[in-house]
DNA sequence: TGAAATGTGAACTAAAAGTTCATATAATAT
DNA sequence: ATATTATATGAACTTTTAGTTCACATTTCA
């Protein structure tokens, strides 16, 4: 069940409560009633977006009544808002969770980490990421904002200072620019991993086929990174 | 104006006027109102996204009525159609244009001369790149077949041709993994393009800001490409 | 000069989506 | 056991949004 591998999020959802985007009855519910619930808002806006929630259709979604979603959340606003905090909460600690591991990790390791990891975790907690992809590429100013701009400091930051840390121990170059090839990795390990979580960017990207494997691209990225393409002296 | 600067465009309407997407009417309007007209629907679906285009903020926009915008394109759906297949033209000419100098110049200089003409191209061309850089974001799948699927091809398979013929002249090493460094090129080729014709999305991207140029960034990604980040033996 | 082509935008229509509320059921307290 | 409170339900109401039409005005051109 959803709400079992999200440690934090009863936590979560009594600081909601207390901000007045929940009512003390979404937090009291049934587990499964309260996870059936938040994982409908999330699918639902993983398939169109955020922005375009469909009150009627996370009910369906949910197996629960319209009037039932109006006593949790009062309005469709808050019941938006709800989602979009609890995806920064969510996403935050993960990157917080995550962090140290990957800056003291050599760098050829811990590109790959960041990418397998990243994507193997976001198919298992099936919502919160994509519910932020579709954020990310949605380009709507508030969520970009509240949700968007947040968790994307925290990658870069997170790829600059895994760079930073590469640096002193010597494993890369001195000369490096280093905040300009923080910024192209981090874009990289942005677009590979999003297509893999987001079919559809896929078509756009086209990182992977029936021909390349996943596996084949993270390795081919990281011996870029690492080595360049040029013939070696 | 628009019109002038497309020089194909003109033939590009005859044709889908034999398609039936538009009338006689639009193709024999007035230059400076028909340029209105197809500026308005980029600009609209720039803003928002090509599937949620609505007519009377069109006809606002380009300062016609409603009711001309029905006697062009006949209905809403006509309308998206004609600019979905108009986007395609515009960008399959461009690709066929360009392709052969990419392929030909040093790879060093046709990464750099790929991005650098391409945002700049975009930024005077205000529209069809916008168009369908929202198609590509959105993931319609109705959009993502007619649009999306051929001009990613066209972008992919350059970058596979301008790779093969680095091999082939010796510039790159024999042993890459060639396909998939040529998709993982191409994906950092679009993010670090795309943050810089949709604004929102170097929000997200975080790849320039008023620290970092867009050359100092061209110019790492070159230089990571070609050198890698590995201290010279 | 008149017939054909084009332009106009208020008004019509339909659908979609948020919200309410009377009623039913379950939980809890006394 | 019964009253009181909390929660569940979904049909009906309301508002908004957006596509479309059409009667009439204007322009073009033979």
């Amino acid at each position: 069940m959803l709400t079992s591998e999200w440690p934090q999020l009863q936590t979560h959802i009594l600081e909601l409560e207390k901000q007045g985007l929940v009512t003390r009855t979404f937090r009291r519910l049934d587990p499964a009633r309260q996870g059936a619930v938040i994982q409908a808002i999330l699918d639902e806006a993983a398939e169109k977006n955020p922005t375009s929630l469909n009150i009627k259709q996370i009910a369906e979604r949910a197996g629960v009544a319209v009037g039932s979603l109006y006593q949790y959340f009062g309005n469709r606003d808050n019941l938006l808002a709800f989602a979009v905090e609890l995806c920064v909460y969510q996403l935050t600690d993960l990157f917080a969770l995550s962090h140290p591991y990957l800056v003291e990790m050599p760098l050829r390791e811990a590109l790959s980490a960041y990418l397998s990891y990243g994507i193997e975790w976001s198919q298992t907690q099936q919502g919160f990421i994509q519910f932020f992809g579709r954020a990310a590429y949605q380009g709507d100013p508030d969520l970009t904002a509240k949700v968007v701009e947040p968790v994307a400091t925290a990658m870069r930051e997170t790829v600059e200072e895994m760079l930073r840390g590469a640096v002193q121990r010597g494993e890369v170059r001195q000369d490096l620019d280093l905040e300009a090839t923080a910024r192209v990795i981090n874009a990289m390990l942005i677009s590979v991993g999003d297509s893999q979580l987001l079919p559809y960017l896929n078509q756009y990207f086209q990182i992977t086929d029936e021909t390349v494997s996943i596996e084949r691209i993270i390795a081919s990225m990281v011996h870029l990174i690492m080595n360049g393409i040029t013939p070696q002296a």
